[in-house]
DNA sequence: TTCCTTGCAAAACTTTTGCATTAAA
DNA sequence: TTTAATGCAAAAGTTTTGCAAGGAA
């Protein structure tokens, strides 16, 4: 008897339902992402997830994976933890701030930690949107 | 007469000072490269500093950029901003939680965020080093 | 001279794209 | 059947490495 806390038919029941909600066509592959991704908090790289389902047996490209990886980000599914395409450089001397990250234009915002802390309820531009707080 | 607040003269010689300090020779391309990164807090990516520099007329190889950012980097002059080599991807649904970076082995450890309020002052394992707050 | 730095080109690695094939509604 | 998703391979982009040439101590 399998006495995991999550058997492995709920986990997928869960998984279909949430990219349904997302409007998303619950594939196989999509599925078997998603199942990684969303049993437990955790950060997965491509090539980490690519490594995993092909070693679970499953067929599956690399393009597929990157395709339902941004997908997923697209539609609020899962969220990415590197800010830009590529990487930035800053001097680590400079005064104590926070980084804002911009997720439209992809723009590294910074803003001063008193700022913060003191105006938490702060008003924001017109389509603004709150994408979460790293 | 010349109004700016810094005059270049001035900043040239504190990069020096900081690079030195550093035990960074301090030669042309490195003290432009960290010109460009001291003179004001600002995220760069090396592409950037790369056309930066060119356009202001100086004969520098991607090669050389990568490895000044890398070298400033490993001496603390410079913090990198991004975490992983490759991108990382997390379900946005989990519980609150703030991202610890292991910088010696790249780990990215996740911390329950009443976790950090309560215990601020609280104890590391040997060796640990406090490398900086995003 | 000796050691360190630089530039160039190629290699390694990550992500995206084009297109024929396959699977889902 | 009609549309959308997949796999493969090639392309595009980013970072590192090897090595010869140049510069500083």
């Amino acid at each position: 008897m399998d006495h995991s806390a999550r058997p492995a038919q709920a986990i997928a029941t869960h998984c279909e339902q949430r990219l349904s909600a997302c409007g998303i066509r619950p594939t196989a592959q999509r599925l078997r992402i998603a199942a990684l991704l969303l049993a437990e908090p955790q950060h997965l790289s491509a090539e980490q997830i690519l490594a995993s389902m092909r070693s679970a047996g499953a067929r599956v490209s690399k393009a597929t994976v990157y395709n339902t990886l941004n997908l997923f980000a697209e539609r609020g599914l899962i969220r990415l933890l590197s800010v830009a395409r590529s990487r930035a450089w800053l001097d680590s001397n400079g005064y104590a701030h926070y980084h804002f990250h911009d997720v439209t234009s992809g723009a590294l915002i910074d803003v001063p930690v008193p700022e913060v802390e003191r105006r938490r309820p702060t008003t924001h531009a017109p389509g603004d949107e709150f994408s979460g707080v790293e």
